[in-house]
DNA sequence: ATAGTTTATCGTATATTTGCGATGAACAAT
DNA sequence: ATTGTTCATCGCAAATATACGATAAACTAT
């Protein structure tokens, strides 16, 4: 994958919300993050049951959405326990709350 | 990539949102839909001059917008007018403030 | 008819993502 | 010490995504 050689960085913000955004594009990403903010909290044995998919897939879906900083991981051996990142919640809903918000009752054309 | 045997399938919602967010997971994506909003209305292909990038890659990217359904192309030749598709736009709004909604007062683990 | 403008698509290269089974690591219980 | 439980990581395969230049398509203007 070829870059282009121009020096160019994107903004923090666009950055930010293109990560958060990417971690919740795959429905399994989805099902993890409802099933946590339903549960308060949760071990990655229960989200098997949930999941069509195997042990090491899910385990990988959540390694995502730690590394996107969304959900934490307390080790309890042998048990992990997960839950939602809140501070990072609250950012990614407000990144994407600002990239919606817009008004566009004046919108006239298409 | 092999997929599990087992018949599954997500809920529309899920698959809906998990769309949406695959869409915005790119920066130059967030580029041009917050460049959309700002113009207020629909907006040609000066993205060019926004962008660090060769204009057929902007042009897969707004294909990519266009399918995820989050933008309209109406053709005006020898130039094409993108706007916001309203519709899906409120139906994503409408998602991810489903999902970021929930009240975590009660959470006290973690 | 010819040339110019704008955008889409094709072909290609490389990187990343998704998925699985197998294996390893960490600890508890026997 | 051995076994069981839970989760992460490795190794691999296949699918998707990202990016570019080259070219085609559609229409305007000359």
């Amino acid at each position: 994958m070829k870059r282009s050689a121009q020096v160019f960085e994107y903004s923090t913000d666009t950055e930010k919300l293109a990560k958060f955004a990417k971690a919740l594009g795959h429905p399994a990403r989805i099902i993890i993050l409802k099933h946590l903010s339903n549960q308060s909290c949760c071990f990655t044995g229960d989200l098997l049951e949930v999941l069509p998919l195997a042990q090491s897939t899910v385990s990988q879906h959540l390694k995502e959405l730690k590394d996107a900083g969304l959900i934490l991981g307390e080790v309890n051996p042998p048990k992990v326990r997960y839950c939602i990142d809140m501070e990072n919640w609250k950012i990614a809903q407000q990144l994407f709350s600002t990239l919606f918000k817009e008004d566009f009752s004046k919108i006239n054309c298409c």
